[in-house]
DNA sequence: AGCGAACCGTAACGTACGGTACGGCTCACC
DNA sequence: GGTGAGCCGTACCGTACGTTACGGTTCGCT
């Protein structure tokens, strides 16, 4: 008995329970690592293994779905570059660096990404993907328009909104991320977090203000 | 009939037929993905499994061996800081940075890397320990005494070797290694490489670049 | 030549897990 | 009150894989 099974809709239209059962999912994850079995979720979720199925066809479109479900929970500050100045703009840039580094700290997301990278390596890479979307994608296209807002006043100095992007994305995330998700210990305080931000952000506008561009580049 | 099975020898002290075991177990685990079983192992090293168990133990043993026998094979250069200049400085962080990129970027790295960060996923975390040895913090201690020289020598300013190193390392690799990991495309060409890693350096030079310090740090 | 250790090939075992089937319960709707 | 859809709990199936066991073969050593 082979069924066309309708593609799922991985963005929106989740029942109250069905969130649930992702809530649920999200937290077996974060807490057992890989034990992300179905039975363990069903368990968890206090859900059949059938209802299971039935949501979400099989075991990647329920990864996929919990991987969409905390993207659409994670959402960092945009804002808009109206009377844009240099505090303004400092001010923005280390939000933007204090948040991506609340995330890409946060349990949640070392547990997301493992499972995406272990995924990567078997083949079918829809949920690298899907987490690069909504992870490293998504933070370019809400800083990207800070940046060109930025060059727009006057304030930044850039050939490529992408270049500066990925280089502002180095000088935050660092060795960050790699050592995370390979399980070395790295405790980011608030404080630290703080720290770094203010850091990375200093360092960026020293390499792209305006009039201010070092040699050599 | 339970044994006393002594600590395997992880660092050296291979024979010639194990260090063949392990490079099949390297091809393998590059062409196949995550389908490094211990069955394709033996097949692919014409050995038998009885063989793998003696040798490495379990397949975490095997895991490790694997990786450390790739880490022994790659050796970034190393650097002496006699008679350090601007020139001869700059020339060694690009090359540095562009054997850092070459390495990240392999398809060995890139696999070993995926199954360390699946392990880590999954209670005990020494391979991750072991490839974050072999590679993050092996890197840091042949970069430091370069850096240190250059401090010597009047070239570069910086309060913390390991802060200036990690900030080396996010200009380096910014999103490389973890884009790569999660399966997005991203071939670097040999040219690209080259471009990234002197860009790197001259960023680095213009943030640590002695007497030229921007404000703000 | 004879012996024993090391190793190959393969079969077998136990278990874990993805996926399916099925009986029973709840509840909205007629 | 009847009915049917949706869901829970659980048993079940097939398979993949880690690990062990074992017979046969090679090979160095005496």
């Amino acid at each position: 008995m082979l069924d066309i099974v309708p593609e799922i809709d991985t963005s929106e239209a989740l029942t109250e329970r069905q969130k649930a059962v992702l809530d649920a999912a999200l937290r077996l994850l974060v807490e057992e690592g890989d034990q992300l079995t179905m039975t363990a979720v069903a368990r968890r979720a206090s859900c059949s293994k059938e209802t299971l199925y039935k949501w979400f066809r099989d075991r990647d479109g329920l990864l996929t779905a919990t991987v969409q479900w905390q993207a659409s929970k994670v959402r960092v500050a945009q804002v808009d570059g109206k009377g844009l100045d240099l505090v303004s703009l400092t001010a923005s840039l280390e939000r933007f660096a204090s948040d991506w580094l609340k995330v890409i700290s946060s349990d949640t997301s070392i547990a997301l990404n493992r499972v995406a990278v272990s995924h990567a390596g078997s083949g079918k890479d829809n949920l690298g993907a899907v987490v690069l979307e909504n992870g490293r994608f998504a933070l370019a296209k809400r800083l990207k328009p800070l940046l060109e807002a930025g060059r727009q006043a006057g304030l930044l100095d850039f050939a490529d909104a992408e270049t500066a992007f990925r280089t502002f994305f180095g000088l935050v995330a660092r060795d960050v991320q790699i050592r995370l998700l390979l399980g070395d210990r790295l405790e980011l305080t608030e404080a630290a977090i703080g720290g770094d931000a203010a850091r990375a952000t200093q360092q960026f506008l020293a390499l792209f203000k305006s009039n201010n561009r070092p040699q050599g580049l």
